[in-house]
RNA sequence: GGGCGCGUAGCUCAAACGGAUAGAGCAUUGGAUUUCUAAUCCAACGGUUGCAGGUUCGAGUCCUGCCGCGCCUACCA
């Protein structure tokens, strides 16, 4: 409903302006919010409009006032200097349709969305870096269902790597393992913490002598070979490995729909499709001479820029660097069409396609673009019943359609930009503008370990890296906090407060409860910070439950349904019965005036959930519905703590209460389910 | 070298489109509960938004230069 006011009058002001000055170019008009509740709720700056109308803001504004007639929702506005029209809502308005949950309709657009998240490499445990890619892409499908789009989720499995390559060699030339016996260990539980270990210790192996990279370049081309027993291996280790990242990620809640698997890329040939498309188009060229000789190469991304229709009046510019770099590096004459600063090596010159060539066959599929399709096989139930399915070469008959959607967003970390870019302009060269248009690289910051919390970790530090603000995250050097030991930390730590807390309640349940806030504190410390920032781990931070926390939220919840409780009701069916009877006379009497500003804000950002969904999908920025539930929660404690309602003696007065605690926290539920975390009945 | 990004309170972070007095949390200090249980609330303290110019009614935000840091720049994925 707030949104739906905020449109209204946008759409109210900009009409007035079109029929008042029909002539004159006028900028499009902003609404924001005043910095304090008692100027108003909408604040518009009239500035932009004093140039181009040649009249000062202040006479604009007052002309607006008088002459802008009545709006629908909207009670009273002001003109304020040096040229703000504060707007106040109809207060009882907008609380008579948020106690009764009125949504005016809005428009879906049509077509499937997918997601890709997760895209773990399936050869080690899960750790920080990677709960951050996945709460972050978990919560976007959860901002788009809210908003009603229909969402795949995806979680691509590069399965032929070198690093799966590297347990392999972990397991076969260290462990001196047999196929039967490896078998053996991958039903141990927390195999993927065992191949975290074997990966350093190979890695490790790697660097003590060079002669042993010749067994991974071995082994690395025996996996690819599906008939030999060393892919077996490789098959059975990644399959266990994805099984337990399915496992922990399930402990936040979060699913996937399929996971397209690197091997059935190159097995049912989607390369070769691609490949052929790309060699047809002039995409991918065939370099005779220089650094790359014999290699298929692209253009590289961003560089270059082809001149489009736009930009002509750039045409020359980038011809003159070309012919400075020709010329530096003494190629002049050679005639090569892009500089070999330019190249992106898409195909090696021993004929080995690279990985950003099979992300364009797979994402040429994802888009419906490619004329090949994937087996297709049941992988994973979750204890919903729900199932998450694999691609296989062969596979079942009945299956759900993957694939050819109309948006695509892939959430993967901001170093990998360069190469999501490459596919991006690849899918725009091949003549697929449009589908390159809605390909978005939902990209986001590193995770990192703080000094200290390395040093808490028990690693030993170089004096290179002691010296560093922050230390990287390495799969490699077995560096960082696995997701699952992370996870339980959280439920140890929030478990010792609730067996104080409620020594009355089974252990079973006080378990559970310490689990819900444990994953409310983990989600939210991810969703936190805005996605481009550099998040420093560190434990003091992230095993807090106070303060900006999801705990904090949590417990706002957990109180506003204590005091339904307490009266012997229920909020929802309090919300659904008695909140209807609340009379457009009361809601004016209690919502009136500057006294009651502070029940009023309440009001107000419940009402705002959905306009501040609609500004995380189009930003791609779920961070901003965490400090909006950060701001509700903190409004409604103040609340809590300043008005007792059980003990209110006007009973008008008190239903009135009670259907603002009862609004709160339906929107506070709602948001938080949109982030992934559901609040314990107590804490 | 080139490309991208970052630099805001002691620490960790906010500030959509340039807008009203740059806000939170943590930490520190002082206070609040026989109550809908305090994982809470109130208050104090804390800022030349890296530096120097520029654009304009107005700059943390845009432009230029400099300083510092990170990532990308592989026939790795």
């Amino acid at each position: 409903m707030y949104r739906h006011l905020e449109h209204r009058l946008a759409q109210r002001l900009s009409d007035w302006f079109h029929q008042r000055y029909p002539n004159a170019a006028l900028p499009p008009v902003v609404i924001e919010q005043p910095p304090k509740i008692e100027l108003g709720d909408f604040a518009i700056p009239i500035f932009p409009f004093a140039k181009p109308l040649r009249s000062a803001p202040l006479k604009i504004a007052e002309t607006i006032r008088a002459e802008i007639g009545p709006v629908e929702g909207i009670a009273e506005i002001q003109v304020a200097p040096p040229g703000y029209l504060n707007v106040k809502i109809d207060r009882a308005f907008l609380a008579a349709a948020l106690a009764a949950d009125q949504k005016p309709p809005a428009e879906v657009p049509p077509g499937k969305i997918l997601v890709e998240h997760s895209s773990i490499n399936p050869n080690k445990a899960a750790h920080i870096g990677h709960l951050r890619n996945a709460i972050l892409g978990d919560t976007f499908v959860r901002l788009l269902r809210y908003a009603g789009r229909e969402v795949d989720i995806q979680n691509y499995i590069d399965n032929t790597g070198v690093q799966v390559a590297d347990v392999v060699v972990g397991f076969t030339q260290l462990e001196k393992k047999s196929r039967s016996e490896i078998e053996f260990l991958t039903r141990q539980p927390r195999f993927d913490y065992y191949c975290w270990d074997l990966y350093a210790r190979v890695s490790q192996w790697y660097e003590a002598d060079k002669e042993n990279k010749q067994v991974r370049l071995q082994t690395l081309h025996a996996i690819e070979d599906s008939g030999s027993e060393t892919a077996a291996i490789a098959d059975l280790i990644s399959v266990a490995v994805l099984r337990r990242h399915l496992e922990t990620m399930d402990r936040l809640e979060i699913e996937y729909d399929f996971l397209p698997r690197e091997s059935e890329i190159l097995h049912l040939h989607f390369w070769d499709a691609a490949f052929t498309k790309l060699k047809e188009s002039g995409v991918l060229t065939f370099e005779t001479a220089g650094k790359n000789k014999g290699c298929w190469i692209m253009r590289r991304a961003g560089t270059a820029k082809v001149a489009t229709t736009e930009d002509t009046e750039n045409t020359e510019a980038p011809e003159e660097n070309l012919d400075d770099l020709l010329t530096k590096i003494g190629l002049q004459g050679l005639e090569p069409s892009i500089s070999e600063e330019d190249q992106k090596v898409i195909v090696r010159s021993n004929g080995t396609v690279g990985y950003v060539g099979k992300d364009i066959a797979y994402h040429m599929w994802k888009f419906g673009l490619l004329g090949r399709d994937f087996g297709y096989r049941k992988f994973y139930r979750y204890p919903n019943q729900h199932d998450c399915w694999i691609s296989t070469t062969d596979g079942e008959k009945d299956h759900p359609h993957f694939g050819g959607v109309a948006e695509n967003y892939n959430v993967i970390d901001v170093r990998q930009s360069e190469a999501q870019n490459t596919v991006k302009e690849a899918l725009r060269d091949l003549g697929h503008g449009k589908a390159a248009d809605r390909f978005t690289h939902f990209s986001y910051g590193m995770v990192v370990l703080t000094p200290r919390c390395a040093a808490e970790l028990g690693y030993d530090l170089s004096e290179e890296d002691k010296a560093r603000s922050f230390i990287g995250v390495s799969g490699r050097k077995g560096f960082g906090v696995k997701a699952d030991d992370l996870l339980d930390q959280l439920i140890a730590s929030a478990k010792r407060e609730v067996d104080s807390r409620h020594p009355q309640l089974s252990d079973t349940d006080r378990l559970g409860i310490s689990t819900q806030i444990a994953i409310g504190a983990l989600r939210y410390f991810m969703l936190k910070y805005t996605k481009e920032s550099v998040i420093a781990f560190d434990f003091k931070d992230a095993l807090s439950f106070e303060g900006e926390t999801g705990p904090y939220a949590q417990y706002a919840v957990v109180r506003a349904t204590s005091i339904f409780r307490k009266a012997g009701m229920d909020a929802d069916t309090f919300l659904n019965e008695a909140a209807g009877k609340l009379s457009a006379a009361d809601l004016k009497k209690y919502l009136s005036g500057d006294a009651a500003n502070d029940v009023w804000e309440l009001w107000l950002t419940s009402s705002k959930s959905s306009s501040v969904i609609d500004q995380c999908i189009a930003t791609t920025e779920p961070a901003y519905l965490a400090k909006h539930v950060f701001q509700l929660a903190q409004l409604f404690n103040t609340f809590y703590h300043r008005y007792p309602i059980l003990s209110e003696a006007d009973e008008n007065r008190k239903q009135f209460l009670l259907a603002s605690v009862a609004v709160v926290r339906r929107e506070l539920i709602r948001a938080l389910a949109v982030m992934g975390i559901t609040a314990p009945p107590v804490m």
